[in-house]
DNA sequence: ATGGTCCCCTGACCGC
DNA sequence: TGCGGTCAGGGGACCA
């Protein structure tokens, strides 16, 4: 589900919601995530205050003295912060209890996320990670460069996270679509003039998309237990069939990389 | 190095 | 109401 501004929706949550707490007693429901969850968690965490919830790409990171615990929310996983003693529900694997009663439990269905811990703020999933897309460095200049030589698709190429973070199968379709740009190119095949506008177009959409809190996907629940998103408008994901709203012509699916990628075959170019 | 494929898992939805 | 098939927002591991 969570693409970065679902991330970063839920961590600006929880910067107003745990930062400044001191954790009283972890518990680990269900350690098996795509990596299994650290048990020394159990033991190492109690009495640490948070220091700082900060994000990259989209993994959040919640800085305590002793280490940054590191959480990917993969496609099903939500935060939530609530009072301690609330009735368990299905699928919440992991919590952190705070010494002011409240309780952040992470709920994730199909498992695909994770939960790791690192002891020198340092981690290897985190090394290799491309820039930040709304980053003042991430212009055109920056994407047209990394993408000479590159022969896959330019829809694989903007999600390829080692060149640029945060970047989903959602919003890649949206950001090609806003820019005019066919999904099928090679990436090495697009003009520099073109990757400027697919920058401006991508912040734009990404900015879009965290203003409105993120888009409703069926069960993203916002840090305070409230469904926090409301349907935004999506241009072509999940459009099949439908007008193209810039030229009218229908909304075409294909597969690329095993991923859907939807997008108007008359004025993507 | 590069690029494509596989797969982890559960739930929702659709057609019969 | 049940059953089987299909699909889903991520992304590391693996292979050519």
């Amino acid at each position: 589900m969570p693409e970065l501004p679902e991330v970063e929706t839920t961590k600006r949550g929880l910067v107003s919601l745990i930062v400044g707490q001191t954790v009283q007693y972890v518990r680990l429901y269900r350690a098996k995530l795509r990596w299994d969850i650290p048990p020394k968690l159990l033991d190492i965490l109690p009495n640490q205050q948070v220091l700082e919830v900060t994000r990259r790409g989209k993994y959040l990171l919640i800085e305590f003295q002793v280490g940054i615990l590191i959480i990917h929310l993969g496609m099903s996983g939500s935060i939530r912060v609530l009072d301690a003693g609330v009735n368990l529900q299905k699928h919440e694997h992991f919590e952190l209890c705070f010494s002011n009663n409240t309780c952040m439990r992470l709920n994730d269905p199909r498992r695909f996320g994770s939960v790791l811990f690192s002891a020198n703020g340092k981690h290897r999933l985190l090394d290799s990670l491309g820039i930040e897309p709304l980053l003042n460095q991430f212009d055109g200049s920056y994407l047209y460069t990394q993408s000479r030589h590159k022969k896959q698709t330019i829809k694989a190429f903007v999600m390829n996270a080692k060149v640029v973070v945060g970047i989903g199968n959602i919003y890649a379709c949206e950001s090609l679509h806003l820019a005019g740009i066919d999904p099928n190119r090679e990436a090495q095949s697009v003009a520099k003039k073109r990757y400027e506008f697919l920058v401006i177009s991508i912040k734009k959409i990404l900015n879009n998309a965290i203003k409105a809190g993120g888009t409703t996907l069926q069960n993203f629940t916002n840090t305070d237990g409230r469904p926090g998103y409301f349907s935004q408008t999506l241009a072509v994901y999940g459009q099949t069939g439908k007008p193209c709203g810039t030229c009218g012509a229908k909304i075409r699916k294909i597969i690329q990389n095993q991923r859907s990628t939807f997008y108007c075959p008359k004025c993507q170019t």
